[in-house]
DNA sequence: AGGTGTGTGCGAAATTTTTCGCATATGTCA
DNA sequence: TGACATATGCGAAAAATTTCGCACACACCT
């Protein structure tokens, strides 16, 4: 089990800190519209507030109603998020991973092209790590 | 939201879900063992089987003890977590999930060589209905 | 300024989750 | 077979999550 803050994250709150984590800043009123089964305006409030209190998330204030963000950051979140779900549903391994991915998700020719790239760059350094290792 | 059944599960439930989907098949103890703050046996179970009637988990029996496993093809359910993570904190974008795998992960001359290879794969494949498309 | 719509916080209630103890069954081994 | 360790299921309690209604503040518009 990862020490991913998720895992302490009950239901609803693993809901709202998704769409918050996707859309970057939101109102309770964003919230309500994007959760499944959305409760009443007023019980979001109280779950963002005990988000704030817990530390996952700060606000701000603009026009008289409140903004929130996560605190955390977000490269560190998808940091962990990747690890876990590669360690839970593909045995720890990336290229199982990579392997879903291509096979799930409709890729234009410019994304593939990118992900080659990405690639190539990965194993140029790979091999420069090689060389420092040996020397 | 995706309606990935996740979303549906409690927080003992989901990690619970997490480490047989890890595993395979588990017992009450394997769990047991492996759950951050680890309740009683006798909590487990009971959680096993609510598991067990919302249609997530089968058991067989082996020696006098229950094993646990999985009742939704794993394959599902890693098209919905891959999907939902790279929705939730990549902004959609699988170029930029495989970015921060690569940063991330260690990855050996290996996996990188089979990652091309997928890649290439890919590529070929997606010229091929260009032309079909085309036609 | 007055009225309206949309916020907020608080406190309490309803529900769900989570936990455990206990009685009982089953497998193991001397 | 008898003792023991380990399982299971049930029922109920404890703890947490989740929800809501209400009173009040603030921005906006006429």
């Amino acid at each position: 089990m990862a020490d991913n803050m998720y895992d302490q994250l009950s239901r609803r709150e693993r809901q709202i800190m998704d769409i918050i984590l996707e859309i970057g800043e939101a109102t309770a009123a964003d919230i309500q519209q994007r959760l499944p089964d959305p409760p009443g305006n007023s019980s979001i409030r109280v779950m963002l507030r005990i988000l704030e209190e817990k530390g996952h998330l700060t606000h701000r204030e603009e026009g008289g109603r409140y903004l929130y963000a996560p605190t955390v950051e977000p490269e560190k979140v998808r940091r962990f998020a990747l690890r876990h779900l590669i360690k839970t549903f593909f045995g720890g391994s990336v290229p199982n991973a990579v392997s879903a991915l291509l096979s799930t998700e409709d890729l234009s020719k410019d994304e593939l092209d990118a992900l080659a790239q990405l690639i190539e760059a990965a194993r140029q350094e790979n091999q420069e790590n090689q060389e420092n290792d040996e020397a």
